[in-house]
DNA sequence: GAGTTTGAAACT
DNA sequence: CAGTTTCAAACTC
């Protein structure tokens, strides 16, 4: 070995050298006199050959030595197998490799820094951990020490999405393992790709006290410009992800996280605020982490899902029965923990729903009832970033963000009433107090979430039937329901998602929303859709009798679309779409009077609107003027809100004037709006669900432009929330006084 | 808040 | 598939 020291620095300090003195008289000569020197070089040599693994000699040779590893793990893993390659290119038989490979080693070298300076023990150690790396990528194995590392890693190669933010962690994690101590000098040269990731380690370092060790020395060393380039990392993810790609977001994200570092990642953990998802979000579904921080970085993860991927549907609906159990205790601070961690265990349940097949319908369902209930996820976010604000509140933005980010996605004018709710909340410290307006909006919400998310009123069902709204929404029962013997709970989860099972198999569509837009009609049409009343369906149909289905009962006009072929209604008079299709002049007639009237008691006050419309009758182009306002108006009548928001959107864009100075601010983001009708476009239930399939009101609302104007909800239909949501909108037209343009 | 109406869900 | 019953929401008072 000690002669081999010296010549592996020969080696190093010029590769050239090395061939050519192997290549001389004099070093055969040498290795001759020493028989121990030759077998080792060749016996490594081998050893890494059979490997296939990045073997000295063949990672100087050539590209085949990559193997598996070089193809997951490109750019920076090469830096960090040089780096650990070094040792082996210490040995004398990697000198005898290739001058070309000696070049390629050099580069390597060049990058990897100081192969030199590594110890000489290392050579052993690295040949352990060659050997190891393979096996650590192909399979799950490994010391205790390692294993959990590696299935880190593992997961991650699966779901990578960026193969270069990986590499550097399943190098660094494996590094580690071999070679703990080795790599804490090593450190340096090491990057974790992301901030994601680091905050992923650490959350397994929590869980695992062994990991700890290795990776949380790593880490604490780890320079702050990775941080940076972390930051930069998860940035940049968010680009290619996101269709969120606003730079604002990104920058928030970044602020919060150096918020975390500040305060440190586990305060932030616990709190239940990550602003970065990578890890988390792919590491739950694996199961691995059962406990609190774990799945709050989780919740975290799925916002960020959200936020990246638009995966709105879904991740609302996981939020949601956690979201519910927050919501309610909002008031108090001290509960705040206890509600997260509630939420917590609810999420974790989810996260096992999500998990479990047949949860997609369920999960489905919950979109349709999570369009409600988003005016609910509004304020449960910021009753979260308010548990955040405790440390501290630059967290309150990530969470704005990402619920607007959400929302937008699913739904345009819930979203409104988000972005007011979390105004208020930056702007008011108050919110933490209990007597802060907000608190008085939640006093507010009870009703309004009673109505808007319905809470069911159960008495025989145990509210494990379709006859449960909650149920039916794919929502656990929450405290606002009045329920009997409800076994809609996560206590009874087994119950829960056996009956649903059962249903399903019943039926499989059971728990899908019940409107559906039709991809063709639907959208953007919509307003021409009149023509065919129903673009947005219920998929069913109903079977109104007596309600004309000019009322709640009629389950297409409570979910806002018009009746269609489908509906064995009698003497269907849908304000939104009679079954024959003469949608419009039902509007005219007795169901647009009615809806007139409601939309009076809604405080949208019908007379503005008719004014508007007499003052503007081309407002609603595309729309026949007498259809346009009775459409409008009947969304607002069942719930008073969504539909109503959508059409007020739509007078608002072509007349600010009369419709009002509040009101239209609500309406504001056009963005939003836009997104609906691409939802619409997707055909399919789930997709639609999981987007947040929009409601027919939105659909029907035409903007000025002839463009739809409105939201999303596409499930409106099945919600009730919608109404809450729209209603929230009313109120919190107030509040934005400022925005709406005074005339 | 109690009672009625209504239509979906569930059952046969 | 049709008919009946059960159920809970929607509605009315």
């Amino acid at each position: 070995m000690e002669m081999d020291t010296p010549e592996r620095t020969h080696v190093v300090s010029s590769s050239t050298a090395i061939s050519k003195v192997e290549e001389s008289p004099v070093f055969n000569f040498l290795n001759n006199l020493s028989p121990i020197k030759p077998a080792k070089p060749v016996h490594l040599t081998q050893t890494f050959s059979s490997l296939t693994f990045a073997s000295p000699p063949a990672i100087f040779t050539s590209p085949h030595i990559s193997s598996d590893r070089e193809s997951r793990f490109l750019g920076r893993c090469q830096t960090v197998n040089i780096s650990e390659q070094k040792s082996p290119s210490k040995n004398v038989d990697k000198s005898s490799t290739n001058e070309g490979d000696e070049s390629e080693l050099q580069d390597n070298l060049e990058k990897g820094k100081s192969i030199a300076s590594t110890p000489v023990e290392q050579p052993t150690g690295h040949t352990e951990f060659a050997n190891e790396v393979p096996h650590t990528f192909m399979y799950d194995f490994g010391s205790p020490d390692c294993g959990p590392i590696r299935k880190v890693g593992l997961r991650r190669c699966q779901n990578i999405d960026h193969p270069q933010q990986e590499d550097p962690k399943n190098n660094q994690t494996e590094q580690r393992c071999d070679w703990e101590s080795l790599v804490s000098d090593a450190a340096d040269l090491l990057i974790f790709s992301s901030p994601n990731d680091a905050e992923a380690f650490r959350g397994i370092i929590q869980k695992s006290p062994g990991l700890e060790r290795g990776l949380g020395t790593s880490l604490s060393n780890l320079p702050q410009n990775n941080i940076t380039d972390s930051q930069k990392m998860q940035h940049s993810f968010q680009l290619d992800s996101g269709e969120q790609a606003d730079a604002e977001v990104t920058l928030e994200s970044l602020e919060i996280k150096k918020a975390q570092e500040d305060l440190g990642c586990d305060d932030l953990a616990s709190m239940g605020i990550h602003p970065s998802g990578g890890l988390e979000d792919e590491a739950t579904p694996f199961g691995l982490f059962a406990d609190g921080k774990s799945l709050s970085n989780l919740q975290h993860g799925m916002r960020r899902r959200c936020l990246d991927f638009e995966m709105v549907g879904v991740h609302c609906r996981k939020k949601f029965p956690s979201i519910r159990s927050s919501s309610h205790s909002k008031d108090n601070n001290t509960s705040k923990n206890l509600q997260l961690k509630s939420l917590n265990n609810k999420r974790g349940g989810e996260s096992s729903r999500f998990i479990l097949p047949g949860i997609g319908l369920h999960l489905n369902s919950l979109a349709s009832g999570n369009s409600d209930c988003s005016a609910e996820m509004v304020e449960i976010f910021p009753s979260e970033s308010q548990a955040a604000l405790l440390t501290g509140q630059e967290l309150l933005p990530t969470h704005m963000i990402s619920t607007t980010s959400e929302k937008g996605a699913d739904e345009s004018g819930d979203i409104v009433v988000e972005d007011n709710s979390l105004a208020l909340v930056l702007v008011d410290p108050e919110e933490l107090n209990p007597d802060s307006p907000r608190k008085k909006r939640r006093k507010v919400e009870p009703g309004e979430e009673a109505e808007a998310c319905k809470r069911c009123n159960c008495k025989k069902s145990k509210c494990l039937k379709l006859y449960c709204e909650c149920f039916a929404a794919g929502v656990y029962c929450i405290e606002p329901c009045a329920c009997q013997d409800c076994f809609n709970k996560p206590i009874h989860e087994d119950t829960v998602l056996a009956t649903r099972k059962q249903i399903e198999s019943r039926n499989p569509l059971a728990f899908a929303p019940k409107v559906i837009r039709g991809s063709d009609s639907n959208t953007e049409n919509r307003d021409e859709s009149m023509k065919t009343p129903a673009s947005a369906r219920h998929k069913r149909g109903c079977n109104c009798k007596k309600s004309s289905c000019l009322k709640k009962y009629c389950e297409c006009y409570q979910g806002g679309v018009g009746c269609s072929i489908n509906c064995r209604c009698e003497g269907c008079k849908n304000a939104f779409g009679t079954k024959d299709g003469s949608v419009l002049l039902v509007a005219d007639s007795e169901a647009g009077e009615e809806l007139a009237e409601k939309h009076d008691v809604i405080s949208l006050k019908p007379e503005n609107l008719r004014a508007e419309e007499q003052a503007h009758p081309s407002v609603l182009p595309n729309t026949p003027s007498g259809l346009s306002r009775p459409t409008e108006q009947m969304a607002f009548p069942t719930s008073k809100c969504k539909p109503s928001q959508s059409s007020f959107l739509a007078k608002l864009g072509n007349s600010t004037e009369k419709i009002g100075k509040s009101k239209l601010i609500i309406l504001a983001p056009p963005t939003k709006f836009e997104k609906p009708p691409q939802q619409l476009e997707g055909e399919d239930e789930m997709p639609q669900v999981l987007r947040g399939t929009t409601s027919g009101m939105s659909q029907k609302t035409a903007s000025p432009n002839g463009k739809r104007v409105s939201p999303p909800h596409g499930e409106l239909s099945s919600t009730p929330s919608l109404r809450s949501g729209r209603r929230l909108i009313l109120q919190s037209i107030p509040s934005f006084p400022s925005l709406t343009p005074q005339h």
